[in-house]
DNA sequence: ATTTGTGAAGATGTTCACAGCC
DNA sequence: GGCTGTGAACATCTTCACAAAT
């Protein structure tokens, strides 16, 4: 029963991305391809932030509220108004002066742009806890990215299915994710195996890359690597911790602007070990004392 | 206005964060003044970084290899090496021109700064597929970030131990974080519940939060929220895929730098969307249609 | 009377390029 | 010669504040 689904949803994240299409800054007027793009260069930050808006929106539509203002969708995604109408403006003016925006419409051009409209199969490599989770995550498949495809060493697992999918052997990622269409690969596998997985996913046409583990990725030009680092994570938090202080009571509070939310930053890692052999845990953390 | 603490909420934390504070550490033992205290303010940014830099010097560590070279630290990290030297100047100077920088001394002064010579004993609330791999995480308890306590809803796991821990009542979250002395606090429900697993954890004392759950949570000024959200990782790559084009056509391809990996940025969430439904307890991630 | 859309100011973050030290 | 540390230039992102539109 959950009709409508389009929405998905999330946020942040952080690379430049320019939209551009075709020329940069030609002289004249370019090419005027359909839809009166007033998008041109969507700054990589607000990109993160429109998907944060569309969950939000989802919500929204749910309730059947048709319309929002920019302050209120502002405080629900957790950002300012002002940031809120200039990434909106980005993708192009789809609101009314002194009304607001058309949650519907609204829902309509993040999507797509974003680029939702399209399937996104995705393959997920190393089914440890962490590979359960996202083969399991519901929020993916009934959106537009389906999980068509799982890996791992284990011989054990190989033909299991796990949240319908079977498994298969990573030796056969590149057959199997071109036959199925694969764009977006998820390695949730140690730091060991991390580079020869991705090696392979990029072989087989994977263009996109979400990175669990702890490694930095050597890719080629074209691919985009996006990377999801708990140690990372944790030791930013920790920063924050040593800053302030903790269960203070009454301190005086140092400036700290802390504007406010907004992300941008590293990540954190994944980790779930175990994704074959004897391989080691590997975190990605402190080392030795 | 949006006053009140609508701030950060979820994405990351982005202040700069001054290391000032002389006073906490030193507990007993003087505290070297000796210590250049040149760093005052480090960017947020550059925080994340820091964390990365320390993953790469473990690894260099373990093999033996007691100097690098700001060229060589940033090629492993994935960042250029005028921002890796910019990164460690806010630090220090702990680097000898003409050499390079000492393995261990750079270890050791990144792990002070980002506050790892302490204990930040950890709380994992949703004890679903996520909650699994974050309580199995090998690179959490064998650093210096020990999982201590486990909470969910569901009674059938009470006191079952998971990854050696057992599972308490999320009802018992102030009682049991506060006894056990957690500083930081995972939270990887559906979002139904994720506000008010936050204002627990916050009642708590606990004032660092790594949300998985896909909501912006409203916290206190004092509380620092870092949020990972998986399917708007998804989508930032779905607007890259639909950025450039895949395998097709052959676009004058802007250039898009996109150096690679380095983070920078936010990130995803764990999520499912859809908080109603009659979710099952508390884990992070499935729910369905 | 409101609320959007946006130029311009301000803040933050990144890269350059070179002086200074080994 | 080689490499760090850093001021200054540059690029990106955020916030302000107000004109335009309804």
């Amino acid at each position: 029963m959950t009709a409508h689904g389009e929405g998905m949803a999330d946020d942040d994240a952080g690379a430049t991305a320019d939209v551009s299409s075709a020329s940069r800054q030609s002289p004249g007027e370019a090419d005027e391809p359909e839809v009166r793009e007033r998008a041109r260069v969507i700054p990589e930050a607000a990109v993160a932030r429109l998907a944060v808006y569309l969950r939000v929106l989802s919500g929204l539509a749910d309730r059947d509220v048709s319309t929002v203002s920019s302050e209120e969708l502002a405080v629900a995604a957790g950002v300012n108004s002002a940031k809120l109408r200039k990434d909106l403006s980005y993708i192009g003016s789809y609101g009314t002066r002194g009304v607001g925006y058309e949650v519907a419409v609204l829902i309509g051009q993040i999507e797509r742009t974003l680029g939702l409209t399209r399937k996104h199969s995705v393959a997920v490599v190393g089914i440890g806890n962490l590979g359960h989770a996202l083969a399991n995550y519901g929020g993916f498949p009934s959106r537009g990215f389906p999980v068509s495809a799982l890996f791992d060493l284990d011989q054990d697992l190989m033909g299991v299915p796990v949240g319908g999918i079977p498994v298969d052997h990573i030796d056969d990622i590149v057959e199997v994710c071109t036959e199925r269409e694969i764009t977006i690969g998820a390695i949730a596998t140690p730091a060991k195996g991390a580079q020869e997985v991705c090696d392979r996913l990029v072989e087989a046409g994977v263009t996109c890359i979400l990175n669990f583990a702890p490694v930095v990725l050597q890719v080629p030009e074209e691919v985009e690597v996006r990377k999801v680092d708990l140690a990372v994570e944790m030791q930013i938090l920790s920063f924050h911790v040593a800053r302030r202080g903790q269960g203070g009571s009454g301190m005086p509070e140092p400036e700290v602007s802390k504007n406010e939310a907004d992300g941008d930053d590293a990540a954190t890692t994944a980790a779930n070990h175990r994704m074959n052999t004897g391989v080691d845990p590997v975190d990605g953390m402190v080392v030795r004392p």
